[in-house]
DNA sequence: TACATCATGTAAAGCGTTACATGATTCC
DNA sequence: GGAATCATGTAACGCTTTACATGATGTA
C-alpha cells in the first residue's frame, strides 16, 4: 500500500538525465549540459536549454543538485549532491519502465494499407533512408576517438534499432512490391 | 520559402492516428476509437478518452470529421470526411519522419555504467522481461483469428523491434557478467 | 565594428496524464 | 436494487516546443 514517494510515480527522466550527465562526468553549467544532450544523448533523450535551464533551478530547490560556482559571464557551474546521486540511484534500480510507445514511423506502418502500393513504397523508402543516416550518425559516434565513453552501451542500443528499422523496411518493401507487381501486372 | 501549411510542421499525430482509425474502419463513436487504441495501436502511439473526445471535438471544428449520427445514450457516431481523407493522405506521404526519440530504455542503456555491475544486470534483466513480455503480447495479436488486419505491418514492425530488445539486453547482460567476473575474480 | 559564440533566461501555446464528474443501459 | 459497462465530458497539472529577449566575450 505504502505507494514510493512521487518521484517513483511520474515522469522524471529529463531529472534522471541531467543527473546522470552530472554524476558521469562532475559539474557542469546548463549550457555545458545542452550541448552534451545535443551531442551524446541525441539518440536517448532530447531536450533544448529552455527546458533545461528551469529544470536545473527546480533540481537545486530539491536539493538535488547545487550550484558549485559561478564563473565568466554568469555561468554557473552545477554539482550533484549526494542526495543527487541517491535519487539517480533509486530511478535506475527502481523505476519501472513505462510501457507508453509514441512512433510515427510506427503509426505510417500501421497505417500503409490506406495508400496505394506505390505510395506505400515511396513512404517506406523515406523510412529507410532516415533509418540509414540514423546508422550512419551513431556509427560515427562511436568507434576512433570517442571522447564519449558513456554512452556504450546506449549507443549499441542504437545501432540495433536502426538496422532492426531498415530490415523491417526491406522485407516491407518486398511484400509491397510483390502486391504492385500483382495488382497491376498487366504493365510488364 | 513558402513553408507548407501548419499542419506539416507540429505534430498532429494523435489527429492523424483517429482519422486512419475511421478511414480503415468507417465510422465510429469516441468510445469505440478509444477501445481501438487499446486494442490495435497500443504499440504504436497511445491515447486515453480524456485526449480523443476534446480532439474529435476541434476536428470537427476543422473539418476533418463529422457527427455522422447519434445514437443511444449519447453516443455521437464521427465519420471522416474529403478533407480528412486528404490530410491523411498528404501526412503519410509529405510528413517528414520526426528524429526526435525519447526512450526510457535507452536512457537506462546509457546510465548503466553508473551502477555496479550486479545492479547493472538486474536492470537489464527487467528491461529484457519487460521485451519479451511485450514480444509475447504482439504475437497474440496477431496469427490466429485476428480481427485487426490493419496492423500487418506495423505488427511486424513491434515484434522485430521487440526481439532487438532482447537481443541487446543478453549481449549487454554477457558483458556485464564478463566485467562482474573480471572486478570480483576472488569469490570464485 | 560586426559577427560568432558563450550564456542565461521568460512566455505562450500545445500535447499528454491523472483525477474528477455525470448519467444511461444492461445484466444478475 | 446493485454492479458492470457504455458513453461523454471538464479541470488541473506537468512536459515539450517555439518564439522572444538580453547581454558578455572573442575574433576578424
Amino acid at each position: 500500500m505504502t505507494c514510493q514517494s512521487a518521484y517513483m510515480l511520474t515522469g522524471m527522466s529529463l531529472r534522471i538525465a541531467l543527473l546522470g550527465l552530472l554524476d558521469a562526468k562532475g559539474p557542469a553549467s546548463g549550457y555545458d549540459l545542452t550541448k552534451a544532450f545535443d551531442k551524446s544523448l541525441i539518440h536517448v533523450w532530447q531536450a533544448g536549454h529552455t527546458q533545461i535551464y528551469p529544470e536545473l533551478v527546480k533540481m537545486a530547490d530539491d536539493g538535488l543538485v547545487k550550484v558549485e560556482s559561478e564563473g565568466a559571464r554568469g555561468r554557473k557551474i552545477y554539482a550533484i549532491t549526494p542526495e543527487g546521486t541517491a535519487r539517480l540511484h533509486d530511478w535506475m534500480v527502481g523505476h519501472a519502465p513505462s510501457t507508453v510507445v509514441r512512433s510515427e514511423a510506427a503509426l505510417k506502418a500501421f497505417l500503409l494499407t490506406a495508400l496505394d502500393p506505390d505510395e506505400a513504397i515511396a513512404v517506406v523508402t523515406r523510412i529507410k533512408a532516415d533509418a540509414q543516416a540514423r546508422f550512419s550518425g551513431l556509427e560515427c559516434m562511436g568507434a576512433p576517438d570517442s571522447e564519449e565513453f558513456t554512452g556504450r552501451f546506449a549507443l549499441d542500443l542504437g545501432l540495433r534499432q536502426a538496422q532492426t528499422m531498415i530490415d523491417w523496411a526491406d522485407a516491407t518493401l518486398a511484400a509491397l512490391e510483390r502486391k504492385a507487381a500483382s495488382s497491376a501486372p498487366r504493365s510488364a
